[in-house]
DNA sequence: ATTGGTCCCATGGTCCGACCAATTTCCCCC
DNA sequence: GGGGGAAATTGGTCGGACCATGGGACCAAT
């Protein structure tokens, strides 16, 4: 209990709230213009300075692209955005089934992705021991029933914990955002430690490969991933549960 | 020739990009805190709004957090960072091993992503049209002798079409910014298309994988992409041809 | 010695108004 | 009808001001 408090929203993100769910929603095409600044500004009710703020968050996540002079445009975010931008459609995906086809489809990436890692651990690792107690961290956190927000943050610190062993940073730049868009979803994230005792089970698997690192074996733990990924979604595609999750 | 110039830096990017390298070089440590906007202001001889806006591009790639009445500081980018920062690391790099090694991390995420994706495409595919009429631009692009950049972007185009045959917008947005960071790394890019006969051949071998989508043969396009990979880091590691490249 | 309250200052967030620079629009003139 | 240039539009930067939050110093009560 007496978890984080949400940080109050700000000016420049209600705006920019606003104009993201319109571009997501698709309720501006793509190549359309924005209307001006001094536009927006008035509408929104806010200085222009904020609004521009806002425009900025926006085309840093490659939903719009302007040119002095000329304007901005919508881009299309489905072939230049980035996974950044997942949180936000699955808010506008509802419940129902978009919701699980679209986490089926993350869950497939990460997978793939942690494959590659595996590989290169196997070529080049380093410490175990980081990962180790990483996972006992992580044990700990489970049985004394913290929050899922910890929860997922304590596993969060184990793939960190692996990346480190592969001694290149390439490989946690790719991940890292995928990773994170995990814990900023609710629905997705309850789903995925519904049981952490699984979770610990899988980390404890790879601890184990880590000390082999043959090449041979990483399929046995992708497949026990992918087991419990294929699980997650199923899940979601119930709908969510209502007896449980006293606590989040 | 006569291809796109580069568009005049801002003064907001002038700003952004000495306090980026300074960061990615790892002159700032992780936790410590900037100097306050009104003092980098004063430094960079520019306006508070300004070096604003150079900060909120950073913080927006996650290089740092802030809050209100404490300041900024600095986030570790290799745990948190995401793919979009690699381009600046690796002209830091230089051209030396650190690049070659950056190159093949970097192709090695890219080759199981796509893995990904064609496990998507194996079980509901659309259109192969698309894929192949795209196909045709990008071998008619090479024949005309274009620039690095725009066979680059007939590239890109490919895989656009590829993920639109996944009809699941998620793997694009996971696959996008990994896809974008090639095209902006000249070096890496130049030895990708160092002979763009064997792209073509590669893009047919996957036009051919996707009349049959027969899952146990997804290994033979992904292998031949490996090939060429490896090829592309072995070019890397030599440093850069002298000889050749008389249009980029 | 510890706890809680109070104040002050540094810092980021927002606002206003103005001017500069790139782009677009449009009208005038040939 | 076409070309050229002025004018309007739009994003980029500037200066200064005030508000809201964070953090530390200081003090008082327990």
């Amino acid at each position: 209990m007496f978890e984080r408090v949400a940080p109050r929203v700000t000016t420049v993100d209600a705006c920019a709230k606003a104009m993201r769910v319109a571009i997501l929603r698709g309720d501006l095409r793509v190549g359309e213009r924005l209307p001006a600044e001094r536009v927006l500004a008035e509408r929104f009710g806010v200085n222009r300075v904020t609004v521009r703020s806002a425009l900025a968050k926006l085309s840093s996540s490659r939903l719009l692209s302007v040119r002095q002079g000329s304007g901005y445009v919508v881009r299309d975010f489905r072939r230049e955005g980035g996974p950044d931008l997942l949180p936000g459609l699955a808010e506008l995906a509802g419940t129902n089934g978009h919701l699980s086809r679209l986490a089926r489809d993350l869950l497939l990436m990460r997978r793939h992705m942690a494959r590659a890692v595996l590989e290169r651990v196997a070529e080049e690792a380093g410490d175990t021991d980081e990962v180790r107690t990483a996972v006992d961290r992580f044990e700990e956190v489970v049985t004394r029933g913290a929050s899922m927000a910890e929860i997922a943050e304590a596993d969060v610190a184990i793939l960190s914990a692996v990346l480190d062993a592969t001694r290149s940073p390439v490989l946690g730049l790719c991940l890292n955002p995928i990773a994170d868009v995990v814990t900023q979803m609710p629905e997705l994230r309850d789903a995925m430690y519904r049981n952490p005792q699984e979770n610990i089970a899988g980390w404890r698997l790879l601890v184990g490969w880590m000390e082999t690192r043959r090449r041979d074996l990483i399929d046995t733990v992708i497949a026990e991933l992918e087991r419990r990924d294929e699980e997650t979604v199923r899940l979601l595609g119930r709908g969510p549960e209502k007896q449980s999750s006293n606590e989040r």
